[in-house]
DNA sequence: TAGATTGTTAATCGATTAACAATC
DNA sequence: TAGATTGTTAATCGATTAACAATC
């Protein structure tokens, strides 16, 4: 809860923009592998399933990056995005907890290729310890500190059983880690200026679930009509 | 979009809330574990890390549940949310793609424990058929529309590599499933009436990320100031 | 009755969309 | 110049929040 000056006020972007310029970037990505070198915001919106409108909205709080009449440039605005998330160099990631959603996240090439290093396992099992993942030693969870000190970690994945959840977090921020990727079932409190962003399966399955459920009554009402 | 009728219309409820449904319920069912009977909508939101005027509103599309002056009857309001969501009885759900991530989801025992049974396991490679996860066999990617048909199969996760995301929907929504949760990283088209969820792990990194760059800006510039 | 807490209203805030002037 | 497409404005829509009357 800084104070802004007018100049960083200008660089303000709305979350539900910030949300999307990571898909705006993929499907860029996916636009130059196809060897497309301009594309208008028509296309870049039907391939990253949004309307054309809110992507120039989107794009138009970056800054002015295209040509009327013509279009994008593909390279040059994907460059753009990326600068502006903050992936064009690497960002140092740990992992803690090695269970089954630990393994796949160590083995996911996706981090690696957009942006993210992941430099340390951890796990607080001294069973699982010793072992290789993806080519990575599993480290004791007690070796945080010095890692997160020696690469400059500012970004956390939790992949614990829920109800480890928050002292991981706890050392993590202590540690000095200020944004955290959480995939426990669990709520975690943490100081202002640490960002946390939740993954939870089975609350996108209950959401599903719910719609699916509405289909099914909408149905029913129909057959009665 | 079918039209509605006026007591279909009563039941309506917000995108934002339904999403925040599963949450409330998770948090009710911890109340419950812990012996907790009765709880304020003080209590439950910050349980939930919600404000409490929020829960509130969310709680009143559903009806009223509560007592003025009290608070909320735990397993009462539990059952409610959890009848509202469509998850007291059990939903079968098939999983596509064995990978790492495949794996992961097979285990995890949180689809067990809130309303989904996973039925089925499907590769389309022929050297992961036969391999058992989790207890279950995984089978070939062609017995799917015979599995879908068996169990009444509404809800189906992709787990696959980004290429083969499409043609696994294509198949899935043919055999008759309407709702997809996606790991894959691509963006899906499907017919008008199909829900698709996506869950995408490195998006989620790179929010942080902009977020994470954010906070060293500031940083800076109030060190110049 | 006094204190507590819900359910709802109204105000505010933020996000989406359509439309179009600017301009290549 | 004519056609295409951006960047921006203004309108609409939906979500959040504060405040409080209703009521236990």
């Amino acid at each position: 809860m800084t104070a802004r000056t007018p100049s960083e006020t200008a660089r303000d972007i709305p979350e539900a923009t910030v949300a999307r310029l990571p898909v705006y970037l993929r499907a860029l990505t996916s636009l130059s592998e196809a060897g497309t070198s301009t594309c208008s915001s028509e296309a870049l919106a039907a391939s990253a399933g949004v309307n054309s409108a809110m992507l120039r909205k989107d794009l138009s709080y970056l800054g002015s990056y295209g040509t009327r009449g013509v279009g994008y440039d593909v390279d040059y605005l994907r460059y753009q995005i990326a600068r502006e998330i903050g992936v064009t160099q690497d960002w140092p990631v740990v992992i803690v907890g090695i269970g089954n959603l630990g393994h796949a996240l160590a083995n996911y090439s996706g981090f690696r290729s957009r942006g993210f290093r992941t430099v340390a396992l951890l796990d607080a099992d001294p069973a699982r310890t010793g072992e290789t993942v993806a080519g990575i030693d599993v480290r004791p969870f007690d070796d945080l500190e010095g890692i997160v000190a020696e690469h400059g970690v500012a970004i956390g994945v939790i992949a614990t059983p829920a109800p480890a959840a928050q002292a991981v977090a706890d050392r993590m921020v202590a540690a000095g880690i200020s944004s955290i990727l959480n995939f426990a079932a669990s709520v975690l409190t943490v100081p202002a200026g640490v960002d946390v962003r939740k993954v939870d399966l089975s609350i996108e399955l209950q959401i599903l679930a719910y719609h699916e459920q509405r289909k099914a009554q909408d149905q029913q009402q129909e057959e009665t009509a």
